[in-house]
DNA sequence: TTAGGTGCAAATGATTTGCAATAAT
DNA sequence: ATTATTGCAAATCATTTGCACCTAA
């Protein structure tokens, strides 16, 4: 996809960095702390600040480009929105993969009519061993 | 229920400021976050600082007596654990109400199926609109 | 040209930590 | 009496903000 379009379509401006960090998420196969993408686009050489990072992804979220995510660590990631998914977090290794097909919109439509709450979004995440740990936990 | 008793089977001491951290954690409607434990306790004319409600509950969550939930606020809130429930939570005026019956072990059976993966625990939060909001924007 | 963006430095706010004093068992 | 726990002060770390300079349109 062209984030330059993209960009333009949504009335800001395409700059270099912003640029910059919707590549590194577009290519990341996982979501992105701020830091990482800080400490990425400095190994290429882009000359960019952490400031202006929180900056371009506060503005992003805002145009509903990128997500945030809390896996507790202490900080948040940050993935390109577009396709809903979930994602399962390994408590030993850390390593996150994304898990599609959840569909909840039934539970939302339970929600919606015995508390009257309308349901915008939801966060769903899980926490657990991957393959790879259980078989080192031997 | 005995906190006390609780404590001491749990093996840890069972101080003023445990007691009082539990005691209000059970009285709320809702989880909290760590200040407003702190201010909470000071107004109970209750001595305590900041930094030993932190450690408390990180001892408390430890011992899995206590859960952190994530609202998207730039902090934590705390609150007991034991039974197991999601949360609604409006975006508008803050309002935050428990959500019971959401049976996941069936997804988290695919999961460990198809993925390899253990799921030890999930964590799911409704973010949305409640009644008395919806009503006001109209 | 010019308004929106960015870099730099300093501020903020949640959470953590060292250490001496204190309280629960 | 002994050891865990706490209070206080200072440190940490992610995130935010002010402001002057820069750059995409």
């Amino acid at each position: 996809m062209d984030f330059k379009e993209i960009l333009k379509e949504k009335g800001i401006k395409a700059t270099k960095t912003r640029l910059a960090v919707l590549n590194l998420l577009d290519k990341s196969d996982q979501p992105l702390a701020a830091t990482t993408i800080f400490h990425d686009l400095k190994n290429q050489k882009i000359k960019i600040d952490l400031a202006t990072i929180y900056r371009i992804i506060e503005k992003f979220i805002g145009l509903k480009i990128v997500k945030q995510v809390d896996f507790r660590e202490g900080m948040l990631r940050y993935e390109l929105a577009g396709d809903h998914h979930h994602h399962l977090i390994c408590q030993s290794c850390g390593d996150v993969s994304s898990y599609h097909g959840e569909c909840l919109s039934e539970v939302e439509k339970v929600i919606k009519e015995k508390y009257k709450f309308n349901v915008a979004e939801h966060v769903l995440e899980f926490f657990g061993t991957c393959d790879n740990c259980q078989k080192e936990l031997i």
